[in-house]
DNA sequence: AGATATTGTTTTATATCATAACAATACTTA
DNA sequence: TAAGTATTGTTATGATATAAAACAATATCT
């Protein structure tokens, strides 16, 4: 029995003290910090963090949004999402134009070093992700891990 | 298919632009902050961190362990765990120990008041490692869901 | 005994994350 | 249309987390 509550015939309810490698946020926790820092090691040479990465995915996939937009499905706050932006533009891999139709808003887009360099990089993130797949034992439980962590995401607090 | 490399009947493999969703590191890091939002949010009400709540647990697991113990089985720097034993010491629910052996270390253990606390915070976490298992569909995920996760911590990076 | 290592600690640097305030622009509504 | 309100990008600031370097006290090794 790996539950925390259990009833130890006292009829009183016994407060099982958790193990900490049974918790569910703990270990989350060390094997995101795991995976993350086997990103951080395969993206080192192209000195590229995981926010970055995500920035320059999202612009890719879909071109001319703008900030608010990218850092809101990222959970960036728009504030932190600047420098974020301003690091990316000046390696100029992404660049801000003036939107016309809404000037206080800038559209994102990648500019032709960032297509290449976003073609190196999604070949880095292969490597990389091909890494976590053999170590969960294949595609299949790879499937099962993003089903899983999806039920967690789900329901978000409704407060 | 998921995979992120396909062929592209070309005779060169094309490099597949990765969406976010299906990014193990990814939908690990926001499955996490959902589940330590929980945490922090259930634990507010005895001011409570998710690192001081892990301390606390692995002090009444095993009392005595000195300093550097404890830190190491979290991934907590020594010099980092000092202000956090402090503040436990300063809450009176642990306390460090002079140890007879070895002069330099300190052994550490709760205090009674400690002893007390801890049960209130067991019977918490409980409520909140439910409310995670209810998430994932019951207990069979969530075993499921900590061996997928053993299998990303396993093998560290022999580098 | 002397060299070397460990323990707890302080200090410091860096990265991450959140909040508040602001100017420019857009939207709402009276 | 004018006035009030909301949004966008931005700056500034504070809180927290994390890591590294150095140090005194003590332990261990040779």
């Amino acid at each position: 029995m790996t539950d925390a509550s259990k009833e130890n015939g006292t009829g009183t309810a016994a407060v099982t003290i958790p193990a900490m490698q049974d918790i569910i946020g703990y270990k989350l926790r060390r094997a995101q910090l795991v995976v993350f820092q086997d990103f951080l090691d395969t993206f080192s040479k192209i000195k590229l963090r995981p926010a970055e990465f995500s920035v320059l995915t999202l612009i890719a996939q879909t071109p001319g949004q703008k900030q608010t937009e990218i850092a809101e499905q990222l959970g960036i706050k728009r504030a932190n999402f600047v420098a974020l932006m301003d690091g990316l533009e000046k390696r100029g891999l992404a660049e801000r134009r003036k939107a016309e139709t809404d000037k206080r808003s800038h559209s994102l887009h990648l500019t032709p070093e960032g297509v290449e360099f976003t073609k190196k990089m999604a070949a880095l993130w292969n490597t990389h992700e091909q890494r976590m797949i053999d170590r969960l034992g294949g595609p299949a439980e790879r499937d099962t891990l993003l089903a899983l962590l999806d039920r967690l995401l789900g329901a978000k607090p409704t407060k």
